[in-house]
Order: structure tokens, then C-alpha cells, then sequence
DNA sequence: TTCGCTTCCTAGCACGTGCTAGTTGGGTAG
DNA sequence: CTACCCAACTAGCACGTGCTAGGAAGCGAA
């Protein structure tokens, strides 16, 4: 046929295959309020973006409307994985239905490569965790306002509802099994830590809610021999149960309970959070907390829209959103 | 000061507060070749932006280019993780050398959210496993032109020697130990499929050259007693010798075969594949193969600027990629 | 002086879009 | 017949950038 020629359909090119204006083609397409456009041109339109293949230029599009309608989902890690899949799914789909794309990202803590949030320009970046002064400084350099969480106006996370869940059903559940002198294992990861803080502050208010000592607290690395100084440790002193920062780090407790020559649970019990498939392959199983991480997801979404459009927030129970998984590295099997 | 009023930063502004042009700027920030400009000027406009503050505006350059000079990795899933992440830093790496932005986008099977190169129109899409003609069809119409592998020239990913050499080194491996009767535990996860098919691939060719009869093919489920069958099946079969597709199927089948009674590695021998940090934490320890994921990162990024530049591709020794983790699920302990 | 050449700079186009301000022509009320 | 309105369109601006074509000034050679 004769347009063709490698190039880019344009609404120009549509506009003038059909001998209409530039103009008309892009109330067409775009359904302008306002504009009277009778009903044979408006088809006539869109069967020939149609049949050319016409799609709007993303860069042209943007640079007009001084938005880029992408949301920037920004991951301490990808490691944190499986139920954050199900969780980032949610939330695409429910921005997609609003309009926006979600991008994600995964910072790098050593990476000199430039961060997503400089070649995206995102109207939105969400954190999971908070970000660093020079992280917010280099987004709100590229243009990006609208930061969640804002290091700006500090609300600590540790308080996010979302977040408390989970650490306060660990140690309830070690407390319910009648332990009373309870350790917290921690990751090394740096990149973790924030959502680490968080965890561990809310284990030790719960802790402290029930009369419990403080939980010591110790970094797990995964290689190495600190999981089994950690159990040497705290077995020494005297503890029954640990809470593990995730299942990850409850596994290299249980292992190295195990290979310590200590039965779990019976002198050690470990309970992990995010209840990872593979927290049920291990032996012994590995208890573990559940997240309801497409509801989650959708109420992220939610967020975004709030802060991005000023749309409404939603109300959410957040009482279902953590569930407690009871396998044998807590309650034994049988 | 003046300056302000929430709005950005152009390289206008920039001119006009220094009271020279806005071609001037241009030449300045470039480094526009063929420009002369004399080194106070050049200095004072460095300085100017950087007070200001200015940042190229994505869009537009993106919009006068034509090209985003964004390069978007598929991936089947983020499940692959913790090589994979050494492997994007690497490949992300060399890209933002190289004047390109590496975006990693996690596939979602069931998604009905936008894709991601639909809204960064990128330059060049990767990915890690083949496209469905349908995925390649919706890129094309989004004008990426670049893709790869490429469905149209569809040259076998089976025949990838970074893939080819892992699985190579599992059953070999196995057939050092004196093992005659070999299995593949595949994965149930539709996601990994293709990677899932060149492996597996990879793992019979190697045992036919050693003269094994062909390895049996069962699928793994995280949920439910696939994993506790296979065993059943594959022990009762003689089956001495488990090849797993990665280290998360190894751990099923470990898990399973100890629940089962049987010993590790005495009546079944089990090696997984990509070293990740939980082979070593398990009990037993999980034999893997690791994988050189920086050096492939780099190679990766060298192909994808073939494509996108047309820059010669640099040679590579593929033999150095993986190399063989030796631990308690194949040799026993001590 | 006049021409050519170099250095240093500026005017302004093109990219593709969304949309405001305006034009045309037919119908209808006064 | 004039005045006005309204449906149905078009002309063209603005967004911020990279860059080409070109202009002004200085300076040496003929």
C-alpha cells in the first residue's frame, strides 16, 4: 500500500489520509467535551486509526500534558518476593483502571546506573520503606512532587497499620504457645532495613503489650556462621522463641538450630513472616504470617490516586490483612 | 530568591537568566560537536544550571530524538531472583555507560494492566524467554522495532550456550558421583517455561552424550504432593540421581524425600540450579550451580546495544559462566 | 578597501500532541 | 432581508528540546 516507509503513524497521518483536519482527528480520538463532531467523520476516524495502526506518541503526549501518568513503585529489593507479586499485580490493575501505569523499581544500593524515577518521570513514586534525603532530593530535581512517604513531614512508618500486623501476630502466637523469652532475628541485607525497622518496633511493642522483655535483636547474614552464633547465643541465654524479620531468615535460624544439634521446636521455635512456598517445603516446616497482599495492593493503588488526582481514600479494616500460618517449626508435627 | 513558583526548570530559563540564547545553552549542555564556544561562556552556563537546578525534560528530548534510549528487560517473573538481581545491576550498569536506561519489567501471566513498553515506547525490548507472537505484535504496534529474541527469526534459546552450560554441569555432576538413573524435576510455574524447556533441554542432550537413558520429566507444585509423588515414583523407578530446574524444586525435593523416610543423598541424590543463598541454609545442604551473573549481565548489555546501536558485539567465553556447588545433597556430609 | 576565514553566538524549525480561538455555512427567528 | 445561532469543522499555539542555517564581529591577506 502506499503509506508505510518504517515511519511512525501519526494523528497528522490519519488526518490527512482522510482529508480532515488535524484538529478533528484528535477530538475524535481524545472525545473532547465540547465538541460537536458529527457521527459519520467520528467513525470514519476511527476506522482509519484503526486500520493505519495509530498510536498516540507516548514522549509527544507527555511533554504536552506536563505529565507522564506513570506511578513508580520503588522496591527496597526484589528479593521481598512472592506475595509482593500478587501484591504489585493488584495494584497495576488498579491503576490501569484509573488511567495510570505503574512502573517498578528496584533500587540498587551500590548502582552508579541512573535511578528509574530520572527517565520516567513519574508523577507518583511510592516507597515500600522510606526513602533517603538524596533519594528525595534527586526525584524532586527531576520534577517528581509527589512523594510517598515524604521525608519531608516524617510519619513514621513504624506506625503503618499495614506494616504492625504481621510482628504482632508472630509474637502472639510464640506468647499463646507459652514461651516468655523471645529474640528477634534480623536481616544484614542494608537494603531491608527500614522495613526491618519496622518490624522489629512493632514485635517489641507487642512484646512490651504482653509484659515480655525486650527482644534481643540480632543481624542473620546468609553467609557465614552468625545464624549459628545467633542460636549458640540465645539458647545459651535462655530463649525459646524466635521472631525472624522473614521466612528467609527463619529458615537460616531453623538450619542452623538443627545442624546445632537442637530440636525444634521443642528447645527453639522460629516462626518467619510472608509464608513463602518454601516455608512449607522445609524441614521442619516454618511458621509464618500471611498477607492478604491483593487487597493490600488494591488499597496501595488507592493511595496513589489519592495523592496523584486528590481522588477520596477508602476506608480499609486493616484487621484481615496479616493471617498466622502454624507449622511445625512452632507448634511440632502431629 | 526570584526564581521559583513550582514550575521547572528549562534550559530557557536558564538562557534567560544568563541573557544569552537558548542555542547557546543547548551547545553548552550537549557538548554539541562542531560548536565553538568560548570557555567563560561555556563555564557560565555550566554554572547557571547547576544553580538553577535544571534537568532536561525527558519527554521533550525524548519527543526531538525520537527515541527514548530506555531498554526494557522482560522478565518471565521476579521469582528468578537473587542472580538475576547481580545480573541486572551489571547489565543496568553497562547500559547507563553506554547513554541507555535499563527498565525491568516482571511479566504478569494473567494481567490485564497495560505492559510496560507499551507506555516507555523503548528502544529496545529483552527478554529473558521468548515472546508470544501476541506480546511481540502489541510491541510492534507500540513502535518498538527491536526485539529480542526476535519471534519472526526465531533461532532457538535452547541452543544459548549461558543456558546450555548449567544444566550441562548438574547431570554431569551426578554421572561423576556414579550415578546411572537420572530425573528432572521441572517446575508447574507457567511463567518459566521457556527457561524451564532449554534447561531441560540442556540436561538431556548432556545425558545422552553420556550415554544415560532419558532423564524422566515430572512438573513440581509448591502446593500439595506433587513433590512427595515424584519421589514415591522415581524411587520405586531406581531413579538415583534428581537434576532440579532451579534450587526452589531442589528444596521440594529434598523436603519430600526426607518426609518420605528416604536419606540424602544416600538413596537419592538431588542438585538444584542458581546458588541461591537458601542451597546453603537447608538441611542438608543443597548442591547448585552458580552462575557468573555479572559477566553475563555485561554481555547482555553489550547485546542489547548491538541492536540498539549497531556497536560491534564483543566476544565471550561462555565456558567460565557457571561453575559447580558441590554440597550435602550430592556428596553427603563430611 | 575587499574578500575570505574563523570564532562566537542567535533565530527559529521540527518533533506529535491537546486544545483554544476562530471560520464557515446553513437554518431560523425577528 | 438582516441578525443571530449553532453544528461542524480548521488554523495554529504551546510544551522543551536538539540542532541547522545564518549573522556579526574580528583579523589577516590581497
Amino acid at each position: 500500500m502506499g503509506e508505510n516507509a518504517s515511519k511512525r503513524v501519526t494523528a497528522a497521518d490519519v488526518a490527512r489520509s482522510l482529508g480532515v483536519s488535524r484538529a478533528t482527528v484528535g477530538f475524535v480520538l481524545n472525545n473532547t467535551p465540547g465538541q460537536t463532531i458529527s457521527e459519520p467523520t467520528r467513525r470514519r476516524v476511527l476506522a482509519e486509526a484503526e486500520r493505519l495502526g495509530y498510536r498516540p506518541h507516548r514522549a509527544a503526549q507527555d511533554l504536552r500534558r506536563g505529565s507522564s501518568k506513570i506511578i513508580l513503585v520503588v522496591l527496597p529489593d526484589l528479593q521481598m518476593e512472592y506475595r509482593l507479586r500478587q501484591y504489585l499485580e493488584e495494584t497495576s490493575l488498579a491503576l490501569d483502571e484509573a488511567g495510570y501505569s505503574l512502573a517498578v523499581y528496584a533500587r540498587q544500593p551500590v548502582s552508579r546506573a541512573r535511578p528509574l524515577w530520572e527517565l520516567l518521570t513519574p508523577d507518583v513514586v511510592l516507597g515500600i520503606g522510606p526513602f533517603s534525603d538524596e533519594e528525595a532530593a534527586s526525584m524532586r530535581a527531576c520534577g517528581v512532587t509527589k512523594i510517598i512517604p515524604d521525608p519531608g513531614q516524617s510519619e513514621t512508618m513504624d506506625e503503618a497499620p499495614t506494616i504492625i500486623a504481621g510482628p504482632a501476630l508472630q509474637v502472639e502466637h510464640l506468647h499463646d504457645l507459652g514461651h516468655r523469652h523471645l529474640a528477634f532475628a534480623a536481616t544484614a541485607d542494608p537494603r531491608a532495613s527500614s522495613l526491618l525497622q519496622a518490624r522489629a518496633g512493632a514485635a517489641q511493642r507487642t512484646a512490651a503489650r504482653l509484659g515480655l522483655d525486650p527482644l534481643d535483636v540480632r543481624a542473620i547474614e546468609y553467609r557465614g556462621d552468625s545464624a549459628a552464633a545467633a542460636v549458640r547465643h540465645w539458647h545459651k541465654a535462655g530463649v525459646t522463641g524466635v521472631v525472624a524479620y522473614n521466612d528467609d531468615v527463619a529458615a537460616m535460624m531453623v538450619g542452623a538450630a538443627i545442624r546445632a544439634g537442637l530440636s525444634v521446636p521443642g528447645d527453639l521455635a522460629v516462626i518467619g513472616h510472608d509464608d513463602i512456598p518454601l516455608a512449607a517445603v522445609f524441614v521442619p516446616s516454618i511458621s509464618s504470617v500471611s498477607i492478604d497482599a491483593a487487597g493490600l495492593g488494591r488499597y496501595f493503588a488507592a493511595v496513589a490516586l489519592h495523592v496523584a488526582d486528590g481522588r477520596p481514600l477508602p476506608h480499609r479494616d486493616f484487621d484481615s490483612d496479616a493471617t498466622l500460618v502454624a507449622r511445625e517449626s512452632t507448634v511440632g508435627n502431629g
